[in-house]
DNA sequence: AAACGTATTAAACAGTCGTTTGAATTGCGT
DNA sequence: ACGCAATTCAAACGACTGTTTAATACGTTT
């Protein structure tokens, strides 16, 4: 038993490399970029200093791999619905609900997902967005933007009465207030009388009624 | 003469103060919450390094200082104009472009504002967002909430088809679309093919027609 | 000209930062 | 049970952090 603490926290099955991507995860989260220190990291991670040098080279590295783990994985799920909804077919022309179905309820699927500690990535997101990270724009670059454009064209395809350039305004604008909410979510100053739960998936349905009625003119 | 650099860097004129102001907000924006120090800023601004502490206190109050500068500004304005299209009754019925320009150009015009470092002191406003800044928290809640429910307010006036309830989520959502595009003006990814003023133009007219669509059911 | 409050300065304070080192320990295939 | 590689560990490195101190310079008022 190399760490006794690691029983009376609940981690004992997970290994240390799994350990300081959740505890960098959640000290984004809970305190921002400008607080972050892998001191603090490995004391969270029950796991020594040096182990983070080891395991991912230096602390960028690491904070690089906690948006990869995530990212790569919303990005699957929405490429899947969307593949699901096209069929094979990038052509077909889908229900408009359904395409923003597919691309916003991943993400705020994600952020209800509390055992994947989906709520707190969400908010790390925001987070190295608007800190401009240079990781995240690269990743957004080179893996992101291709299936962002094929939503574009799906969208496109939905709505032939608007222009191309518009659809891509719009969209943007779209992404920018998914954005937004998902980094409010969990933070948010709003008094809700409503349990948690509901709040949830009245977020989801009332964001997408937003995004369908913008794109409807 | 107390310091010679200053004649240099135009920015003579300048208090000490002021100067302190502008370059924090300069370092924000450049680089973000994580690497800005008080000796970085006193570097930039010709200053000591003492003189930070002498005039604001702290480096919390100092950023708290820069952020409240612009926003009583923003906010200002803002109200002015609304109040303009009341005419002083607020429950008159304005038209929704009007609304809807008064809330979006000012935030808009103000990254355009070179001169005034207003598009420097927009992506500093965007990531105390994503930071959820308590001295930004702070300042919306007791100063601009108020502001923001007149907006609310006058919205559902004009679309009286709407429940109350969903003009609040919608522009909750507009001003996400709004944040996040403030974020990224000057460090967008997008490949323009226009010139830099006619690109910010373009923007201001594409977001007001989206909130206007999206507020349109 | 002397005294005043305001402003600026260099220097030092006690911490924290990310990273590196080399030794100690573990787990696994032989 | 041995040997080897992977992992963990305490300790130290130099650099940087925000803040404080006391001395100096400035500009105005008395």
């Amino acid at each position: 038993m190399p760490n006794p603490h690691l029983f009376l926290s609940g981690m004992s099955t997970l290994s240390t490399k799994e350990r300081i991507l959740n505890s960098t995860e959640k000290l984004i989260a809970a305190h921002g970029f400008a607080e972050l220190s892998i001191r603090k990291i490995s004391q969270q991670a029950h796991t020594n200093l040096a182990a983070i040098n080891y395991h991912f080279g230096n602390k960028q590295q690491l904070i690089d791999q906690v948006l990869e783990r995530r990212l790569n994985n919303l990005f699957d799920i929405r490429k899947n619905m969307l593949d699901e909804l096209n069929q094979g077919d990038p052509d077909t022309v889908c229900n408009l609900e359904q395409i923003l179905h597919a691309f916003i309820a991943p993400a705020l699927f994600m952020i209800n997902d509390e055992h994947q500690g989906g709520r707190i990535f969400m908010q790390v997101l925001a987070r190295a967005y608007a800190e401009q990270s240079e990781a995240l724009h690269d990743l957004m670059k080179e893996r992101y933007t291709p299936i962002i454009k094929e939503f574009a064209e799906a969208i496109g395809l939905a709505c032939p009465d608007l222009p191309r350039e518009t659809i891509f305004w719009r969209f943007h604008f779209i992404i920018g207030a998914l954005t937004y909410t998902m980094g409010h979510f969990g933070a948010t100053s709003v008094a809700r009388q409503m349990p948690e739960e509901e709040y949830f998936e009245k977020s989801v349905a009332e964001l997408i009624e937003f995004a369908k009625a913008s794109l409807s003119s």
